[in-house]
DNA sequence: AGAAAATGCGGAAACGATTTCGAATTTTTA
DNA sequence: TAAAAATTCGAAATCGTTTCCGCATTTTCT
């Protein structure tokens, strides 16, 4: 820093030890009150503030933690990040924040530039073209506490933070199927999602529980180019053998559905009726505006950070263990979905 | 780090000194090519990543810029985030990310975390109450670079990026008129904001051009309570005095307009015309469609990273030069505003 | 061939904080 | 009042790099 001035100078000037006037700073029992004025004062007065970089080298570790996620324009993403922050920044954590774009490349780029110790943990959501995870491995080998949420990975022992995918993903499906679909079907981004496996897994058996035969041309895998799921959506939609019902694992398959059916003469929801995972506020402003399945992500957020801070300042006595802690989901039924 | 290898025990292994090892590291003229493979070689074989705070210690920077921005669910600041993350991570930069929702005294504490030198430079759109600007003053008085963009503060000597503020809102309300309006109302946040001042300047000055009179009961003034703004903007569009025709200066508003307009009989756009600053794909998927100014955000991101690195990397050769920048925007013309 | 320059590397200081160890002074205790 | 204990502070090591300075050895030049 330019006008910066260091604990020596600082020292010197009010005629002390360094190492006294650090321990006045940092409130010392062994430091005397009238002392400890003295110095906090100076420091106030001479604008003195401690280089985090050579505490974080004395002390190894950076007060810092960093969040990889996998695209920046999505509510949920968005909510988890201020659920992060909120948290992080009343214990005096900053934020590395990463978008992988879902390239399972760039993540691993990321993955690389965080092995040196930059960040003290991270708290990250998988690209969804991320099945080998020897990257994330060497990661969590390497004795960084990592924490995963929402798109998790069951091989790396640690904490992670879902919602209740299978469940809700049920649910949906039961809703669609009691408004009168008698042909439903699944978009999805990725089959190596644990996401997907889950919602998928919902969705199939609320059809089985409904006695329905699955069609495979329902099990709709989607790509992360938006144009081109518009695309194979609308063709989907207009086929001789077309769903009444979609349930959209994303957000953005919900919002490229609602895309895909204009210039259609398609009616929602008397064609088509659709429920989707989303969490932004303008579901409610779509016309028919949009049934969805509300995460809880600023909780997801808080709960990542709470016990990832918890695990930093005392190492000892907390652990990641191994284990998927589950907050449910919410369905706010919306016009989409009822005649 | 747990595992982690210093430089000195990578030299021990490699029998030479610390500083020639990181000579080799670093591509010193001064190593023979034969010992730089070596080098390598075990530093790669070991695992060796060099510790980032020490060397941030020594060479007095860290690779690391500071961004702040007033919210994080908003597609423009998430575009212009995407922007800089593209640039500074192919340079080698990390970015600390601050959402200062808004509120004044939490950019204050996010800037007074920053004075200690943690990031290189700042990249920042200030926040709505922003009018006092004292703790932004004693950043940049700090010698610290700082950039900003579109919520700009003129009062800070420094490089400012924004979009024609004035000449596209000028045109957004020329089209409304041009579509028949004869009452436009003008949507803001603050009027402490740059971009309203601008915004509404080139709003004043097309109804002056058009020889309309202005209302000031159209100069709309909104918080940042989601819910109240919509309140307040049902109560305008219900009263006898009703605009026909609006101009929202940031998405939220173009939205809570919609939301607004749901519950009343009021018709988009037959009985209201509606344009608004937004970056979202969404816009289009309301319904009417919502006609845009789309700002360049991505763009922006790309300069701000480019000219900050730039600074970064040659403080004496380029200055971060008191001027404003400007980069225009678009109107993407939908439904909301043509019958 | 002898001086000058270039090459290749090691030693040690420095960046700015924290902390261990120790010492001096003051207070308490017997 | 002498000894023990508490209080308050200083000197120096340490974290892991980078870089200034110095020193051989080899190459180049005249």
């Amino acid at each position: 820093m330019a006008g910066g001035i260091s604990l020596k100078e600082l020292a010197a000037e009010l005629k002390l030890a360094p190492s006294t006037v650090s321990r006045a700073l940092n409130d010392s029992y062994e430091i005397s009150d009238a002392t400890k004025k003295k110095v906090i004062s100076m420091a106030e007065k001479l604008n003195y503030h401690a280089n985090p970089f050579a505490r974080s080298l004395r002390e190894n570790k950076s007060k810092t933690i960093a969040v990889i996620i996998p695209e920046r324009i999505n509510s949920f993403f968005a909510q988890v990040m201020d659920g992060i922050e909120e948290i992080a920044q009343e214990q005096g954590y900053h934020l590395l924040v990463y978008n992988s774009h879902e390239d399972v490349e760039k993540e691993k780029k990321i993955v690389n530039l965080l092995l040196n110790g930059r960040a003290d943990a991270i708290v990250m959501s998988v690209s969804s073209q991320t099945s080998d995870i020897s990257h994330l491995k060497k990661l969590h080998d390497r004795g960084l506490p990592i924490i995963f949420f929402d798109r998790i990975c069951n091989d790396i022992p640690t904490t992670k933070f879902i919602t209740n995918d299978y469940q809700i993903a049920f649910d949906a499906t039961k809703h669609l199927i009691q408004q009168g679909c008698k042909k439903v079907a699944f978009l999805m981004l990725s089959k190596d999602l644990s996401i997907t496996k889950e919602r998928q897994r919902g969705y199939l058996n609320a059809l089985k529980d409904e006695g329905m035969e699955m069609d495979p041309a329902f099990d709709f895998y989607c790509s992360h180019v938006e144009e081109t799921n518009v695309k194979l959506i609308r063709e989907m939609l207009t086929s001789p053998n077309k769903p009444d019902g979609i349930l959209a694992s994303v957000e953005k398959l919900g919002f490229a559905t609602y895309h895909a059916v204009k210039e259609t003469n398609l009616r929602i929801p008397e064609d088509l009726k659709l429920i989707s995972f989303s969490n932004s506020s303008i579901a409610g402003l779509l016309n028919p505006s949009m049934t969805t399945i509300t995460q809880p992500a600023l909780t997801i957020g808080h709960e990542c950070a709470k016990l990832l801070i918890k695990k930093l300042n005392k190492p000892k006595h907390y652990d990641l263990v191994d284990q998927v802690i589950t907050i449910p989901s919410k369905i706010t039924i919306r016009s989409s979905t009822i005649c």
